[in-house]
DNA sequence: TGTACATCAGTGAACGCGCGTTCACTGATGTAC
DNA sequence: TGTACATCAGTGAACGCGCGTTCACTGATGTAC
C-alpha cells in the first residue's frame, strides 16, 4: 500500500501479514507472539517490532487490509435481494482471520487513518445494501442494525462452533440465506 | 457445585473464578496468566492449577456457570413478547465475561459433564422463547436461528464497541427492543 | 561508466521478566480408638 | 473428652523456557560527483 513493495530482504511487510494471518486462524487474533510470527515468515525475530511495531501494529494492518477486502465482497454482491447478507457471512467464513480482527476495536488502533478510511468505506456499503431490504419500514438506523447484526450473528455463531450445523459440516450460505429470507421477506416482495 | 464449599484456607474455588471473571473483564478470555488470578486472589501462584489443572478447566468452570446464570435469565423473562431477546442482550452486558467464554467452545472442554447439563438447559430454554416469537412462518429451526442470530450479532457488535450508540452511552435494551420490534412484529400482532 | 558515501531494512547476541510446572513441605481437618 | 494419625488443600522455592526489547552491526540500494 503506502510503502514501496519490494524491499532489501524480499517483501517482509506482506510475509508477516501472511504469517499473521495464518497464525490467527490457527489461534485468535492474541493467541501468538511477535517472535512466532518471525519463525512463520522465516525473517529474523526482531523484524516483526522493526516494521510494525508491536501487536497492535500487525492487527491495525489486518483489520485495514479486512475491511478493503469486506467492501469488495458487499459490493460484487449488489444483485441479489439477500446477497449482501450471504456475502457478509460468506466473507466472515472465507476470511476469518481477517473478520475475527475487524469489529473488535479494541484489538487494534482505531485511529489509524488507513484503517478508518478502509472503515468508513466499508460501513457506507454496508449501510447501503441494508436499506435496501426493507424500503418502507422503520427507520433506516433500525433496519440497518436489524440486517448488520442479523449476519453478524449468524456468522459469529457458525465460527465458534456454537451451531449443530456448523460441526456437522451444513452448508452455510444455504442455511444464511433461509435465515435471511425468513426474516426479511415482506407480503409485497415475492418469498422465492 | 459439586465439591465442599469450605476449604482449608477459605473458598479457593470461588476466589480463583471471581478472580477470573474480573480479569476476563478487563482482557479478554485469554490475555491473563494463572499466576494472575493467584495474585488477584491473593493465594500461592500454585494453588489455581492445582485446582482447576490449566487455564482451560477455569474457563470451562465459567462456562458451566454462566449457562445456569443464562438459563435463569431467560426464564425470568418470559412474559414479555420481545422479552428473551431483550433479556439475551442484557444478559451479554451485565456479564459480559460469562457471555464471552460460553459460545466459544474451542475455549473450555465442550464435553466437560457439569458444563454440557448447564449448556442443555440454557439451550432448552432459547428454543423454546424462539418459538413463540414466530409461531405459523417457517421451520422452527429456522425462526430460532435467526432469534439466537439477531440477539447474538446485536449483543456481540454491542461489547465490541463497534455501534457508535454503545460508545456514546446510549441504552442498550432500548434500542434491543426496537431492533427486535422492527424485525418480529408481523400483521397479526400489536406493533406496539 | 566508476567510485565513494549515506541511508536504512533487517540481523543476531544479550538482557531481564513472567510464565507453567515440579516437588518437598506445612498445617488444618476429620477419623480411630 | 483426649491423643495419635492419615488426608490433602494449599505453599513456596527452584527450574527451564519463550517473550519483548535493546543495540551495535551488516550489507544492499540509491545518490553525488
Amino acid at each position: 500500500m503506502g510503502k514501496a513493495e519490494g524491499y532489501h530482504h524480499g517483501n517482509l511487510r506482506r510475509a508477516v501479514l501472511d504469517a499473521a494471518l495464518s497464525a490467527i486462524e490457527e489461534s485468535g487474533p492474541s493467541g501468538w507472539s511477535l517472535r512466532e510470527l518471525a519463525r512463520r515468515a522465516g525473517v529474523s525475530h526482531a523484524a516483526p517490532a522493526h516494521h510494525f511495531g508491536d501487536k497492535t501494529g500487525v492487527l491495525t494492518a489486518v483489520a485495514a487490509e479486512g475491511f478493503e477486502l469486506f467492501a469488495d465482497c458487499l459490493e460484487r454482491s449488489a444483485g441479489d435481494p439477500y446477497g449482501s447478507g450471504v456475502a457478509y457471512v460468506r466473507f466472515a467464513v472465507d476470511h476469518r482471520p481477517y473478520f475475527e480482527v475487524m469489529f473488535r476495536p479494541e484489538l487494534y488502533r482505531a485511529d489509524d487513518p488507513e484503517m478508518a478510511a478502509a472503515r468508513e468505506r466499508a460501513g457506507a456499503v454496508l449501510a447501503t445494501s441494508a436499506r435496501k431490504l426493507s424500503p418502507g419500514e422503520g427507520s433506516d438506523r433500525a433496519t440497518t442494525l436489524a440486517a448488520w447484526s442479523l449476519a453478524h450473528g449468524f456468522a459469529s455463531l457458525w465460527l465458534n462452533g456454537a451451531l449443530p450445523e456448523s460441526r456437522e459440516g451444513g452448508d452455510v450460505e444455504e442455511l444464511a440465506r433461509e435465515v435471511l429470507r425468513l426474516v426479511f421477506a415482506r407480503p409485497d416482495q415475492p418469498s422465492e
